[in-house]
DNA sequence: TTTTTTTTAGGACATTTGTCCAGTAAAATA
DNA sequence: TATTTTACTGGACAAATGTCCTAAAAAAAA
């Protein structure tokens, strides 16, 4: 976590001492959740190992997958965390997974420690918009195929691994319509 | 533009001060254009009066509408804004339109100035972010009947303000389609 | 390893959504 | 106001995608 937040800040060593006092650890094995839906959702997590994936819960009972993060990301609901109401979203771990933890507090407090960490907070949080935004967009701008083809060609390790049901909702359709669009593409 | 940031954060009136230095001000005609695409997006703007159009243009040449701005609302490519890439989208008035503008370097005196407006800053983009992630939760948990009705319960305005061409491809749907379950609800 | 459970692929058919188009309504312009 | 342009509706058909289901493959558990 140390090394994301000093690529977009110059940090003093003061600084990052104390980023490395507010870190506290946690293990989650396959299966686990980190937060499950209507929880606040009062941690930011990175991944030192593991995979975990967000999903939503439909109308139907049907799991829709918000997104997976992998080793050297961050997740949390950050809805919920900005908010502070409720997460409609569940995280839980798809395989064993070990986590840096800053929970809200900790954050809080790197917030009022130094017009770095502030700073830092808005840049990282600037990055997490953009991102989303480009996924916004391939909804808007790309058909169903394209957008599979997009994750064939620049995120290998999303077909690797992850189970395809999870993939088809992340990708906005049925597993039945994935398998189709795999036949064809491949 | 004052009010909104001063519900964010308490602001001294030197503060203030500096921020009613930095504004400047536009008027847009109908039709007109605050940003095309391929330009890098270098301000902010906050609608006074009027309504503005963010859209993107796809492989067909259809016109793709990511997002509408109204009164009292913030407008930008953010994220040619923040990243200082190109712009994708352009953003056009859908009637006569007056702004207030903040550019890069406005905004960037009002982070240095103060921590205050560091963190206004870093609190304006979480919210950006949460209302970004509710349109893609849409997308992905909403059929495109459902997204009109949501529309149709939550925003009449939308209805009333902006033609249902582009209307359609912000739903994510074609303007055939769109009369279509117009027909139905109604 | 054997058994059980979960995941994946794909057939058959239904529903949704898109494409192309023409007629009408509405808005912009002369 | 008259004329021209643009926007909206909806028919007919095509393509994309979903639903339901079964069988095979893979993974997990016994």
């Amino acid at each position: 976590m140390k090394a994301v937040f000093q690529s977009v800040q110059d940090f003093s060593s003061e600084e990052l001492m104390l980023l490395d006092d507010l870190i506290t650890f946690r293990k989650l094995k396959k299966g686990d959740f980190l937060l499950k839906e209507n929880q606040v959702c009062n941690e930011i997590v990175f991944i030192e190992k593991g995979i975990l994936r967000s999903f939503f819960v439909n109308h139907k009972g049907e799991e829709i997958t918000n997104c997976f993060a992998f080793e050297n990301e961050f997740m949390a609901s950050f809805a919920s965390f900005i908010t502070k109401e409720t997460a409609e979203e569940n995280i839980q771990a798809l395989a064993d997974t070990e986590l840096q933890v800053l929970d809200r507090k900790a954050l809080e407090r790197l917030y009022k420690f130094s017009f770095n960490w502030q700073e830092a907070g808005r840049k990282m949080t600037e990055l997490e918009f953009v991102n989303l935004q480009k996924r916004m967009v391939s909804f808007q701008k790309l058909s169903a195929t394209q957008r599979y083809e997009e994750l064939y060609q620049n995120h290998q390790k999303y077909l690797q691994l992850i189970p395809l049901q999870y993939l088809a909702s992340y990708l906005g359709i049925t597993p039945r319509h994935l398998s189709r669009i795999r036949k064809a593409v491949v």
